[in-house]
DNA sequence: CTTAGCACTCTCTCTCCCCAAGTGCTAGAT
DNA sequence: ATCTAGCACTTGGGGAGAGAGAGTGCTAAG
């Protein structure tokens, strides 16, 4: 048995689905590609790989599919990422320039990932807690209303207004906001909470109380469901796709919208060597996710994750090089600014 | 020709094609409602119906199906709106409980109305532009960094960091902040830009420059991406309506990104004196929502909207009731914070 | 105005059957 | 040893045809 010649004919195998989306026979193998062997040679290459689960036939007569399998060794040995065309390039960079506040850069990458690819986009994001407090701000609004801001060096902003017991002027405001600020500036946002208790100690008794209210909405503002929030684009992909798949998308509308499974999932991939992650079908450890995959990639300081998700059967070379060239440039655009 | 049983046919045939979710004939129509006459009594009434362009037969041996005019008539002549059950009274009471910011609030709304309905709920974000500023805020965080954020009273707040050509001291943007703050506080945001151009003429020169500069991200903030944003959930709903039934859903699943189609049509549904709008399938004025209906109504003071979005075969009453009471507890909710 | 009856028209479903694709195997060639 | 050619075998898919079922419109009578 010609080793190399079965990879290639995996290769080939794997190639022809994603184009051609129909299970693959050893004629069509041989005309397609020039494999320099005959068809029949190809058939025990076949048989071999579907000893190995790499491939599988639907029905007898049927060509071969890849298995999830397949798929796994064919990114991990086959698939060399290829660089973006130069028109992908000036669609990225002219795409992220112009945006303004972090809210606008995520939308326009979500989206800008999820037309490169023809895909479902999503990416999370960064997440306060391994970003550090850049700023708190404290403002009254009326005396017993305090607009909080806690501003991360991530770029996020977190803002809630707050009711407190007892009146607040401007004096004391200011001083509780100094005191928190000099408390936790430069800290991690994760620690905040535990910075603020450290206020506390310090503090007259009779400002006690109103000040571990506003911390404690600090606290909240920090810990606050922003940071663990995916935004997708492109969801109308996902039917197109399946319009000649019998793929149900309703599970993985779902998945996008509960967001809870897909979090899991994003901050379980770490990236591989080549810098992208990639879960294949049931390696997504998701039922709704099983005839997806999801190909992602950390970007930024705090390595949040963007990548795109869409069926098993995707041309894994080309999204593997998109989702890394966004992240690349998603990176830099956050870092620059 | 009895006029009166007339519609009451096109009611039981709106009624079990909802239900049944297949063309309904005379012979079904007269077994499952006590109509008191014969199915060809049915069968003329309908033809009649027929005529008049109120339902349509998908072929000549099938029953009958509402046509969007059909369903129009049921709409605004033969459905009464009926209140909901104390359970889903409950449920929305419950599940808008514990709510913090804007945010949330309306997230946890378009959820809750998904989930009631079974159908895509879509909720837009109140528009600052008719709100009024209840506060503006600078935040010096570098000598050329500045938070600006700015609250209307309709619960709203943008923030958004900018980078001024030359330094500020603290004096200075407070200075500017609180003259910004006497020319615009309790003035609709729209007019915002033209309140900011009043201040200039007061500075001193060397202010000026600086100055304009923060006017401008503040309008900008004002007129901000926010403003004209819709929240969606429960798009895995249309999946679920489509797999019995073919419309396509990609288009539906790009018009609910794309917001813009969606936008326009939300502003421009008025609500009928039931205080609930209805646009049944060609009505949306939307090629991606031919087979769609919306059904809306405006929330809070500004009447934003809040919404669902299904296949035209929907339940309209309950569809209506459901929108109805859930935008009276978001405006509940929203005066009350 | 309503009803009963009836002829007619469709679609849907089932079955049958053949075709095309593709495989695995065996025997021979290199 | 490995590859190739040929061939028998399997099986899903597609088309034809028939029958059933549903529903209609029309007519004539109540």
């Amino acid at each position: 048995m010609n080793e190399p010649r079965k990879l290639e004919v995996l290769r080939a195998i794997v190639e022809d689905y994603v184009h051609y989306r129909e299970p693959v026979g050893s004629k069509a193998l041989v005309e397609r590609h020039r494999l320099g062997v005959s068809s029949a040679t190809i058939r025990n290459d076949m048989a071999a790989l579907e000893d190995e689960g790499l491939i599988a036939a639907p029905h007898t007569s049927a060509g071969r599919v890849p298995t999830d399998k397949g798929y796994r060794v064919f990114v991990d040995q086959l698939s060399t990422v290829r660089p973006l065309s130069a028109a992908e390039r000036h669609a990225i960079q002219s795409l992220l320039e112009g945006a303004d506040d972090l809210d606008d850069v995520l939308e326009r990458t979500v989206r800008l990932l999820s037309h490169l690819t023809n895909q479902v986009a999503v990416v999370q994001y960064p997440q306060l807690g391994r970003a550090r407090v850049r700023h708190i701000e404290a403002v009254g609004l009326a005396p017993r209303q305090v607009l909080l801001v806690l501003i991360a060096d991530s770029g996020t902003v977190e803002q809630r207004v707050v009711t407190v017991g007892e009146d607040l002027d401007h004096d004391r405001l200011a001083f509780l906001r100094q005191s928190f600020l000099a408390a936790a500036a430069g800290q991690p946002v994760g620690q905040l909470g535990a910075n603020l208790a450290r206020v506390m100690d310090t503090l007259m008794p009779q400002d006690k109380a109103v000040a571990t209210e506003l911390a404690a909405a600090l606290g909240t503002l920090a810990a606050s469901s922003r940071e663990e929030r995916i935004v997708t684009a492109g969801t109308a992909y996902l039917a197109r796709s399946n319009s000649d798949f019998l793929l149900s998308i309703s599970p993985v509308l779902e998945a996008l919208e509960e967001q809870v499974v897909l979090l899991r999932l994003l901050s379980e991939m770490a990236s591989d060597p080549r810098g992208v992650a990639v879960a294949i079908g049931h390696e997504t450890a998701a039922d709704s996710l099983l005839e997806t995959s999801v190909v992602a990639t950390g970007y930024g300081r705090d390595d949040a994750k963007i990548g795109i998700l869409g069926p098993t059967r995707m041309d894994y070379p080309a999204t593997m090089a998109a989702v890394r060239a966004v992240a690349r440039y998603l990176s830099k655009i956050l870092a620059g600014s």
